[in-house]
DNA sequence: GGTTTTTTCGACCGTTCGGTCTAACTTTGG
DNA sequence: CCAAAGTTAGACCGAACGGTCGAAAAAACC
């Protein structure tokens, strides 16, 4: 076997790792956080307690765990679908539709991850503000550019940000639903609001 | 005394039973919902845990008294002052406008009642669902009159509460918020968003 | 095949939790 | 002023938790 240094972490380690994770959002999903003990989540995952802390130094590093592996496959997922947007208004419509999409397609984990964190110490608003700081700048090109309309950017990045976040409770809560409309008409509500008031071109001006 | 039957809940009752809650709804809120034991809310509320125990049956029942005065609570903030607008529009807007008014005044309360039924049994989909209910019907009142422009009403619905439910965070978190500028921000948001499509009324209706 | 390293599991530990119970203190009412 | 009801605090209990540890199994290496 190799030093505990070196690149390999032997692929039993990464198995069961991942095993962990996968039955973490699992547990947390389907039995709540405050269920998902290590016992159960072990357990879940068709190992022992002692395994489990083999592997992962405490609960919290397997949760850490948890809410990394989301942040890099998202940011993954988005990366290379963000490039294509030219205006304002389609890189709008890129980051909603995008967003949304990986929700779709992780809604476990998305809502594990969310648990996680408003569980874990206080220090979850540098989170949301730093995730919506581009949103924010992206508005406010296309304000300059005059393609949207005046409206306070931040509060309006924050909102979508609030939506979409919010998002993943309704994708876990209610398999029913169609999420391709439910995606487009999200964007589409969006984009009506950021797209410019017409000044007074219709009839009546006065009043 | 009376006898436990009978309206009068003695006065300390109700003090304690109150300070109770509010002491609750502080620990949540500072040290999260996990460090929330009924020794540390009692201690906060300047008791004992066996004193707490007395006033209520159980953990689970203090936390349904938390719940259940904030929705009192709301509900009698909310119907004085929803009965004025007349039109869907001036509706949406009071709407909005009351319900986030509500959570700046309450914003502790209101993230400790999200905590609360967030990490209690699965059954949270249901209160949700009912509280868009109305704001649908809302919206589609005013889709039907032509003042709202055609969308899907409970898309809208849900994404107007996930922003309404979300503000809490925000309030919570950043005292330095502008509130009343927050609160109008997402309501001209949310305006600007169901207002009907100009379909064509300027000059260029090609492309 | 034997040795070394990795991995697994369950017993065990200390702590904390919600909840019970009892004995004492306070308030109330006649 | 005394008895009854209401209220309090703390000791106590069983259960569950996260985490440690050692002995045994599995895998890897020569």
């Amino acid at each position: 076997m190799r030093s505990k240094e070196s690149g390999s972490p032997s692929r039993t380690r990464r198995a069961r790792r991942e095993d962990l994770i996968a039955a973490a959002v699992r547990v947390i999903s389907q039995d709540g956080y405050p269920a998902a003990s290590l016992e159960r989540i072990a357990r879940e995952a068709g190992t022992s307690k002692g395994t489990a802390l083999y592997h992962f130094a405490s609960k919290e590093e397997l949760y850490q765990a948890v809410v990394t592996t989301l942040f890099e496959d998202g940011a993954a997922f988005m990366a290379e679908r963000l490039r294509a947007a030219k205006t304002p208004t389609e890189k709008l419509r890129t980051y909603v539709e995008t967003n949304l999409r990986f929700i779709t397609l992780n809604p476990a984990h998305v809502g594990a991850t969310q648990r996680i964190i408003e569980n874990s110490g206080a220090v979850q608003v540098v989170q949301v503000e730093d995730a919506a700081a581009p949103l924010r700048r992206l508005l406010e090109s296309g304000q300059a550019s005059g393609e949207f309309a005046v409206f306070d950017a931040e509060v309006t990045a924050l909102s979508i940000r609030t939506v979409i976040d919010g998002a993943a409770f309704y994708f876990l809560a209610r398999p029913e639903l169609d999420l391709d409309h439910h995606i487009s008409e999200i964007v589409a509500l969006f984009l009506r609001s950021v797209r410019p008031v017409p000044t007074a071109p219709t009839a009546d001006s006065e009043e």
